[in-house]
RNA sequence: GGUCAGGUAGCUCAGUUGGUACGAGCGUCCGCCUGAAAAGCGGAAGGUCGGCGGUUCGACCCCGCCCCUGACCA
C-alpha cells in the first residue's frame, strides 16, 4: 500500500444528512474525485433505495466504487478495502473524496485494519451449528480458545462469535477482538455532518416518501427478478427488505413505508454512535450557509480545532 | 337517557381473586462493532395503575359518585 502525500477527504455522518452533495462540492473545488463508502451503493441496480446520486447530480465529478457488485454477491469489507485502496493509490485520482455512511467501510479504507481471511467451509459449518444450537455452545468454545475475544463479544451475538471462531480455526491464531486504535494508514481529514435529531428524523421520513414516489417499489420488483431475494447482503438493505415483505404480501404498503422509516432512523442512530466515537471527525452543522467554506477550511487546517 | 366493555410506561396492551407494578412489544436515550456492517448485539430511563371520596392495618385491584373512550339500546 502506498503512502499518499495528499490527504484523503472523507465525508461521513448519518444517512440523509447531505453527504453526497457536499462531497461533490468538495471534489469540484479541490479537483478531486468521489469514492463511495456506502456498502449498498456498491450494488448495481440499487439506486432509488440507496439514494444514489444520478449522473446529473454527480455534476461531472468522477465517482468510484458505485455499481460494482451484482446484487447476488455477498458484500465483503475486505474486498471493499482492496478496491478503495486501489483508487487511493491510483495516480489518476489526485484528491480522493471518500463519502458514505458505512462506518466500518470508511475505517477499512483509511485505517490500519487487517482482515484475517475467511473460509467458506468453516463459516458454513459454524453457521449451521449456530442455527441448530444457538450461540451458547459456540460462545463456550470461544471462551476456551480465546478468552480475550470472548470478553469483548457478547454471548448472544451469534454472528460475531461465528466469525471469531472462524478466524481462530482458519488462521490458527486468536481473534484479536480489540478495536484497533484510530491509526490512519492514509492521512485523512474526516468531515462529519451533524443534524439535530428532530430534523434528521423528518428528513428521513421525507426521503423515504420521495423514494416511493420515485418508483422504489418498481425498482425492487425488477431486482427480485434478478435475484435480490437470494442476495445475502442486498436483500437485507434498508427499504429493500421492507418492500420485499410488501410484495410478498406479508405487509401492507403503508406498513412497509412506516417500517422503512423506523428502521432508517434506527440505522441513523447507529451511524451517529459509530462516527461520534472517532475523535478525528470534524463535525459541521449540515445546514450551515457556509458549509463548503468551513469544510474547506478544516481541510486546509488538516485538523479539527 | 339507559346497558355493557374499557380507562395501567410516550404508543398498543398484559397483570395483580387487596399486601411495596416480575410487566411485554414498539418508541426514546446510551453503548458495542475486524471478511453480511443499511447487517448483528447489548444496556438504561420512563407508571402517584382516569379523578374524588369510602371500606380496610393496608387498595391499582372492593364500594359510591364523577369524568373520558368505544359498542349497543332507546
Amino acid at each position: 500500500m502506498g503512502v499518499r502525500q495528499q490527504s484523503v477527504i472523507a465525508v461521513v455522518g448519518p444517512t440523509a444528512a447531505g453527504k453526497s452533495d457536499l462531497a461533490v462540492d468538495l471534489a469540484l473545488r479541490l479537483g478531486g474525485e468521489c469514492v463511495n463508502a456506502d456498502s449498498m451503493q456498491l450494488y448495481r441496480g440499487m439506486d432509488i433505495g440507496t439514494a444514489k446520486l444520478t449522473p446529473a447530480e454527480q455534476r461531472g465529478v468522477p465517482h468510484h466504487l458505485l455499481d460494482i457488485w451484482d446484487i447476488t454477491v455477498t458484500a465483503s469489507v475486505a474486498e471493499y478495502q482492496r478496491l478503495a485502496r486501489e483508487v487511493f493509490d491510483s495516480a489518476e485520482v489526485p484528491v480522493p473524496v471518500l463519502v458514505g455512511g458505512s462506518g466500518l467501510y470508511v475505517r477499512a479504507a483509511i485505517d490500519d485494519l487487517e482482515f484475517p481471511g475467511t473460509d467458506p467451509q468453516i463459516r458454513a459449518r459454524l453457521e449451521a451449528e449456530l442455527d441448530e444450537r444457538g450461540p451458547s455452545p459456540l460462545y463456550e468454545r470461544l471462551r476456551a480458545q480465546d478468552p480475550t475475544a470472548a470478553a469483548a463479544i457478547l454471548p448472544s451475538n451469534g454472528r460475531r462469535i461465528v466469525r471469531a471462531l472462524e478466524v481462530i480455526e482458519h488462521s490458527g491464531r486468536p481473534f484479536s477482538a480489540t478495536m484497533p486504535s484510530y491509526d490512519a494508514v492514509y492521512p485523512s481529514v474526516q468531515i462529519g455532518l451533524e443534524v439535530p435529531r428532530p430534523e434528521l428524523d423528518e428528513r428521513i421520513e421525507l426521503r423515504v416518501e420521495r423514494m416511493w414516489r420515485a418508483g422504489f417499489v418498481e425498482e425492487v420488483r425488477g431486482l427480485l427478478g434478478r435475484g435480490l431475494a437470494q442476495g445475502r447482503t442486498s436483500s437485507r438493505a434498508l427499504g429493500y427488505a421492507q418492500v420485499i415483505r410488501f410484495l410478498e404480501g406479508e405487509w401492507s404498503e403503508e406498513q412497509a413505508i412506516e417500517e422503512t422509516v423506523r428502521a432508517t432512523r434506527r440505522f441513523a442512530r447507529r451511524q451517529e454512535s459509530w462516527f461520534r466515537r472517532d475523535p478525528r471527525v470534524c463535525w459541521l452543522p449540515y445546514d450551515a450557509p457556509d458549509l463548503l467554506e468551513r469544510a474547506l477550511a478544516r481541510i486546509s487546517e488538516h485538523s479539527c480545532a
